[in-house]
DNA sequence: CCAGCCCCTGACAGTCGCTGACAATTGACA
DNA sequence: TGTCAATTGTCAGCGACTGTCAGGGGCTGG
């Protein structure tokens, strides 16, 4: 089925994975030089970059899975479901969904602490919030596409999108630098953060997007405010 | 008044500002060496590292101007102002009064070109939006101080501050990336997609007994994006 | 006006991330 | 077993960045 070169290399990667995340937890991610990593495995410092484009991929290799899960949820979810609520949902399946992938090569521990190293390590920080950026642009396309919105001309997308995402990485700062790094933490730190979001945003957008529907009777006093253009 | 040293100096840093800006836009960041900039200024490579404490840091010099200013205009607008209106009116003030402040260095056309730049470039993006994630730390901490929140127990002042930065940050790119590249195109960017979360995230959150603003009517009805220089 | 001080600068060497090129090794397959 | 292709190590080199040291220039007191 799969050949020893085959079997080989998935070790030689894997045990780059550990030894990478051992030492930037250990260490920090500054101190831990691309050398050291490969020292560990024996491997030549080239064959590391073989392996792995950047030091910076090896340390989200982990974090690539949880967003491809991710993106992958959101096509899933029913289409009837409310726009916000498929990224609520989704977001909770690809948490779930990966905590058990992580543990075939590192101890989770380990990647959940990964989390607070990258928070704390100014370079690394900066490479999640672009990589968390390009994520947006992937979901908000897709927030588009099943509402029937154009992207270009509508940015209600995008504005719900970078809006959740925002409040998202606001609930991660606080959990990652918090004492209690496990998952339902995690998890518990999100609900409560996005329930701040939730009534202000509004669960639906009526599907129809280009009917301007007048309909603007004086409406609710002190309830939500109509969203924008429904 | 300063001496020969001071003068001298303010114009080595002028010239490098200058340089490194130029070549920025006319060749990319990441083509530019750090030599190519000193050759050009006719320093040595050490030297230039005397002034900016890395490549990234020449690049970003004009947005710190932007942020500080933003910053300490939130600080000076009016306690009783809505804290959702203390963030536009603030960054309405910071734009128009970092203009001028930008011509005195390089032309007012290189600053906003290098906005492009920033957001076509990758590494620049990811320190872009670190950047911006420290600013929305401190932001967030203001509002929190003048509306008297606590900001580690009621994360409202987060949420807001996140969510009006997300959706800023989508104007920012949509502007950066269109074909009108003017401190009005961008604006009128940045209201558009506000717009369509002002109506969500309401306008007082009922914490401090203040003037009930007399303006403020309902949302809009059905507005489009506009379509800078269309 | 000058001597001395100190700040600024250039030159040099070295680290670290990363890449291209070449040769040696090793698994795959006939 | 021999050939082919994939994998790897070695080496040289680029670019960002830093520590160090010596020299030149501005600044200051006499």
């Amino acid at each position: 089925m799969t050949g020893l070169r085959e079997r080989k290399k998935q070790r030689t990667r894997d045990a780059l994975l550990l030894a990478a995340h051992q030492l930037f937890v250990d260490h920090g991610y500054d101190a831990t030089t691309v050398d050291r990593i490969a020292d560990r495995v024996e491997v030549s410092q080239r064959t590391f970059f073989r392996y792995f484009a950047s030091k910076e991929e090896v340390a989200f290799h982990f974090h690539d899975v949880v967003e491809e899960v991710f993106v992958r949820s959101i096509v899933e979810r029913p289409l009837d479901e409310a726009p916000y609520d498929v990224l609520r949902n989704a977001l909770d399946t690809a948490w779930t969904a990966t905590a058990e992938a992580v543990e075939d090569v590192v101890p989770l521990r380990l990647h959940l602490m990964m989390w607070h190293t990258v928070e704390t390590t100014p370079s690394l920080l900066a490479a999640h919030l672009r990589r968390q950026s390009a994520m947006e642009d992937r979901v908000s396309a897709e927030m588009a596409a099943r509402t029937g919105l154009d992207p270009d001309l509508d940015p209600r997308p995008r504005v719900l999108v970078a809006a959740f995402c925002g409040v998202m990485r606001a609930a991660g700062r606080r959990w990652s630098c918090g004492p209690d790094l496990s998952v339902e933490a995690a998890r518990s730190f999100a609900d409560s953060y996005v329930e701040h979001l939730a009534p202000a945003l509004g669960r639906d957008w009526g599907v129809q997007p280009r009917v301007p529907s007048p309909a603007s009777s004086a409406g609710p006093t002190k309830e939500r405010m109509p969203r924008p253009a429904g």
